[in-house]
DNA sequence: ATCCATAGCGCC
DNA sequence: AGGGCGCTATGGAT
């Protein structure tokens, strides 16, 4: 049963598709929480212009739903898509893709507040699902796209809940660390007592007595001063270097940078209660990964894992999925050889007990240089052994890497596709063909072809490992919902990062997480490839911080 | 005062 | 001359 649910006014407005109940009903937002909540007994399917605008509202008011429709996010996904045939031709508004209003109910008046979410009016929303139906039924990949557009709908409604849910983090563990680490906490402005000293040893080191150590410039030019050859203030480069002011130059980066990006500011900032809240952007990449807006989320060093403690009498069940990206590849290329390599637990141990790599850290440069298009240096020599061994795998991304550098689109596995290059990228490539065209001209659209297929060979990887993801977390979510309670206390999922999920669980639950954890990851793999034989290798941990998943 | 690009570093 | 990001501080431009 599909419910399409839209805002209207100062209020909802709900209508069962299909259903015999005639017309729309509408409601308060006050009253909505309560309705919901009765239809949610139906197991419906809620639709809606974009969960991101509605859920966060309704779990506020403490309800969750099992199931949706995101029009934006289908609407993004079937634009683009080359598995859609015509069909696609009839959504050609964009305005659906970015969340803006589509229709507004009534002339705005000189009183009315701009609305900060899309007005749509129900019949826009009702025929705009219609569209989306349509187009995937009459695709080359139905099955495909049905199944992305279910993944990606529950990945916007678990980016709602573990925003609204948050990490569980200590401050006081947090806080203990930077004292011990940066000094006291400063005054605003200020620099924490260790750093000063770091910067006062520099700036003797260097002669320099006013330098700004946190000014790249200012650094730089001070180091050319002392007569100390570098290019750049990189830490790679500074490492290389012969000189006293070394040792104090990288520790003072390495706690400036602990400072601004996860110091006391930034716990004060995105930190309440005991749980750390970022803003989860679903599909906020182009590849179809997440993002997040503030709190850096997404780069949680591990410097500050140790704060991230699971409640008493719970713990936190760690699970990441081991080189997901090769696994995905192999599956999707349908690479026997590599599939065989998958099964061994460890692929990168794997091509060394099979005689195709000499240690693991050289099958590991390889194959990220193949994902990635790696032409030079260690990986670029690694190259022909692997393009050897698997020619199957290989073959599907340098395939990628030449439909970008002519300027076509490609798309993942379940039918993600790339946008096109810009104007600008067409240009550049025009003006290299013409008759008075420069070497210059040539190189350089040689160099922009080169890099628009890095990126489409890496799309259809990185992408496809989303598409994973999404359906793991999604299968993983409702597993969560069967596992009963403990003390009040159910496992919830808690974080996500690309190919990583935390749940915090009652430690009693804790070996029923694991299993889910697990068969949501075989069903994963079953849902896009079906009896394709790779494996989804887990690395799962039972821990009470996160520091010691690792 | 505010916007924008760059450098650098964190994560996958 | 290795893919995708977010974030902060800086410094020049507006």
């Amino acid at each position: 049963m599909d419910i399409v649910l839209v805002e209207a006014g100062g209020g909802v407005e709900v209508v069962e598709l299909g259903g015999r109940a005639e017309g729309a009903q509408v409601v308060a937002w006050n009253e909505l929480p309560a309705l919901v909540r009765r239809l949610e007994a139906r197991r419906p399917r809620w639709v809606w212009p974009d969960t991101a605008a509605v859920y966060p509202r309704l779990l506020a008011a403490g309800v969750t739903v099992a199931r949706a429709h995101d029009l934006r996010l289908a609407h993004a996904i079937l634009a683009g898509s080359t598995y859609v045939g015509a069909a696609g031709e009839q959504l050609p508004d964009d305005r659906w893709a970015r969340g803006e209003p589509v229709v507004v109910d009534a002339a705005p008046s000189l009183l009315d507040l701009p609305s900060a979410t899309p007005a749509v009016v129900l019949t826009e929303a009702v025929a705009e699902h219609a569209r989306q139906v349509h187009a995937v039924a009459t695709s080359a990949h139905p099955d495909r796209l049905r199944l992305l557009l279910a993944a990606e709908s529950a990945s916007a409604l678990l980016a709602a809940e573990l925003g609204h849910r948050g990490l569980p983090f200590d401050e006081t563990v947090h806080a203990a660390r930077l004292t011990e680490l940066l000094g006291p906490k400063p005054v605003p402005g200020g620099r924490p007592a260790r750093l000063e000293a770091l910067a006062v040893r520099i700036r003797a080191e260097l002669a320099a007595p006013g330098l700004n150590p946190d000014s790249p410039p200012e650094l730089l030019r001070a180091l050319h001063t002392a007569g100390i050859e570098a290019e750049s203030t990189r830490q790679g480069e500074l490492e290389r270097l012969d000189h006293p002011v070394v040792e104090p130059l990288l520790q003072y980066k390495q706690l400036a940078r602990l400072l601004s990006a996860n110091g006391w500011a930034w716990m004060a900032a995105w930190v309440r209660e005991g749980r750390f809240r970022p803003d989860y952007v679903p599909s906020g990449v182009v590849t179809g990964r997440w993002a997040t807006r503030g709190g850096g989320a997404l780069s949680l060093p591990k410097q500050v894992r140790s704060a991230v403690v699971a409640a008493p009498g719970c713990c936190l069940v760690v699970a990441d999925a081991a080189q997901l990206e090769p696994r995905v590849l192999a599956a999707m290329a349908r690479d026997e050889a590599m599939a065989r390599a998958s099964r061994a637990g460890d692929l990168y141990q794997a091509l060394v007990d099979a005689g195709v790599m000499d240690t693991r850290a050289h099958a590991k440069v390889a194959m990220l240089g193949a994902l990635y298009g790696a032409t030079s240096g260690e990986a670029g020599h690694l190259m022909p052994r692997l393009l050897r061994t698997f020619p199957v795998a290989t073959g599907l991304v340098e395939e990628a890497a030449r439909t970008g550098e002519r300027g076509g689109v490609v798309t993942t596995w379940l039918g993600r596709s790339s946008a096109p290059p810009p104007e600008s990228w067409h240009e550049v490539q025009r003006r290299a063909s013409l008759p008075e065209a420069t070497a210059a001209d040539q190189r350089r659209a040689r160099a922009s072809a080169r890099d628009w297929g890095r990126f489409t060979r890496n799309f259809v990887v990185q992408g496809t490992a989303a598409e994973w993801a999404a359906c793991w977390l999604a299968d993983l979510r409702r597993a969560l919902t069967e596992l009963g309670e403990v003390d009040g206390r159910r496992p919830v999922l808690v974080y996500f990062l690309h190919d990583e999920v935390i749940v915090e669980t009652p430690e009693a639950l804790a070996p029923a997480v694991t299993d889910a954890v697990r068969a949501a990851a075989r069903r994963a793999g079953e849902l896009l490839f079906g009896r394709f034989p790779v494996e989804f290798a887990l690395e799962v941990a039972r821990v009470r911080s996160y520091a010691d998943a690792d």
